[in-house]
DNA sequence: ATGAAAGCGCTAACAC
DNA sequence: GTGTTAGCGCTTTCAT
């Protein structure tokens, strides 16, 4: 078998087993060109007999299309960008088109040795993503001769860009909370310095009411815990807690548990981001947003495809919609308000 | 600059400014050949105040060399992956060098397609990546006509696999509880189907003694609880857990807490993966085996390097050492054993 | 020391 | 309908 290493079928091979030109047996494969249907059969046929499959480096050389896009990322931890690549690969690799990874640590030296790695090794345009959608990447990427697409990070005001709903999120969270009767809620979330922060606070505090509270602090359980111990103190303490995260949801969580108060029974808890690893080991498991991240990933495949393709794109910001799902922390019964969650899943 | 577009220097341009023929200009730019340094250094600046980047894909198809990479994972959560992914990158792209993702969610025909792409775009070798050290992917890639290194995942006995030391990490971890005082130790680890389980169980027997107890479970914080609460109804609980990852220790340590047990003072803790998000939320932050995954990565990176280079490899699997991280949930000096800490942190 | 020319494997004009 | 020919941008013998 180790003969066979350089004994990949080239075009060539296929042409002269199948009786005719090369020229002649691409315009085949390819379904271009014009001939007897009968031969473009046998010399597909004999392609396939023949296990031929094209260098994709000599296609790309003549073609000006690599089939393969990169995909730059500064979120060495994945929380993120994780779905956001799976939704792409996804989205891509029915279409023959490879993804390069580069991971740049917010290093904008780094950021340059991969864009221009990408660049030299022809890509036909680029996905950007990041962990916030109010901070750029470390490197320029606007005056690059190929298509690029923004994808939960911030980018050009005309590039096309995409995030998640902030507000409608939060909105479908506080409306739940509401339409489970709850009265006193909170909100309990990150450093305002966040501009989903402040879009989920905004949203908030629309369909709560003005007089609704807003609690910020770090993304940490332990900024949870504060919180509680914070709104006990008050007179009257809320009876539904927004989180601005699942990992501060779950600190107020245990926090309320550790205290003898019951979620939900007395306290229904919503998180943010849906982070399954922290939202399912909550005690209760959590009911929280999910940004839909992976469809978020999908869709820049398709639109970073568009615009390699030469398809016109309208620039600007997407947003898309998040959902709800639904766990135990919530409380609420299910099956009684049938219509409400066919309302919120179905988005 | 939208012009710009397709005027991307060639080598022929750089010649031509230069005075020379493109094939002195490619033997300048590489090195290679035989002129006088006058005229490499002028090619070479030419080449740099014109801009210019060779083209991969040409360069490709001469050199019978990509200078790219795929990377098969089958772990769409990342937790492994990811800083196996991480170190990989790290070692390949200063060797320009870029990496292909190809997440194949344990679906073989995903695989072949990923693989076939691969091969199309003359991928110079594959690295493959899983969640268990014991389990294939679902994709044969014992015959392919390029380089493979196994990461993390089972491959071909024949083949270059890379595991980290399960034996060894948990080896350290009971020791470190030894050395500590520590007289009544449990292992509460996952199912033993997994060999990484046995492996780790078996040290753990071997330096606490046989008469230390394993207790089996699923991978969870549930479990964590389950096993104090089994343990605890013992006359003479331990004094010492060692679990099998970071969220049994997480639900153990919590499980104790409710129970008024104090972690460290009554109970040492220790968990496996050094999951950050998981170890350090933990209270107290749990002290940890951190697999090295990264520097599994950087090793693989090399490896596959050196093999698309044609360097001999020695076949076989590869262990690489664990590392105890130590936080807060075994108590113990630090300070007052500096000479431990050293010979732990020292590997 | 330098350059002309032949290819790498494929596609695309343009003939026939 | 099918084949001839000329590249894509680069590297690499082999002359000179």
């Amino acid at each position: 078998m180790d003969v066979a290493k350089a004994e990949r079928i080239r075009i060539y091979d296929v042409a002269r087993v199948a009786g005719v030109s090369v020229a002649t047996a691409s315009k085949a494969l390819n379904d271009t060109g014009r001939m007897t249907d009968a031969t473009r059969t046998r010399v597909k046929q004999t392609a396939l007999a023949l296990g031929f499959r094209p260098n994709a480096m000599a296609r790309a050389l003549t073609q000006q299309r690599s089939f393969t896009i990169g995909l730059l990322t500064n979120d060495s931890y994945g929380r993120f960008t994780l779905p956001v690549m799976a939704g792409i690969n996804e989205a891509l690799v029915d279409q023959g088109v490879s993804v390069f990874l580069c991971g740049i640590e917010d290093d904008a030296a780094l950021g340059k040795i991969h864009v221009d790695a990408m660049l030299d090794k022809q890509v036909d345009g680029i996905i950007a993503t990041g962990k916030r959608i109010d901070r750029r990447l470390p490197v320029d990427l606007s005056e690059l001769p190929l298509p690029v697409v923004y994808a939960f990070t911030e980018g050009p005001a005309d590039a096309v860009t995409l995030v998640s709903d902030d507000a409608q999120g939060a909105r479908e969270a506080t409306e739940w909370l509401l339409g489970l009767g709850r009265q006193r809620l909170v909100h309990v979330t990150g450093p305002d310095s966040f501009a989903s922060v402040s879009a989920r606070a905004g949203a908030f505090r629309e369909a709560a009411g003005a007089a609704a509270a807003v609690l910020h602090g770090p993304w940490s359980e332990a900024w949870g815990h504060a919180a509680v111990a914070q709104l006990w103190q008050q007179e009257t303490p809320p009876d539904a807690i927004f989180c601005g995260n699942d990992q501060i949801a779950r600190g107020v969580v245990d926090a309320l548990r550790e205290r003898g108060v019951d979620v939900p029974a007395d306290v229904s808890v919503i998180g943010f981001d849906n982070w399954e690893i922290v939202a399912a080991a909550t005690r209760p498991p959590l009911t929280s947003v999910d940004m839909n991240l992976k469809e978020l990933g999908r869709v820049a495949g398709r639109l970073i495809l568009d615009l390699a393709e030469g398809k016109p794109v309208e620039p600007g910001i997407r947003t898309l919609p998040c959902k709800l799902v639904v766990r135990q922390s919530c409380g609420g019964d299910m099956l009684a308000r049938p219509n409400r969650q066919e309302e919120l899943q179905g988005i």
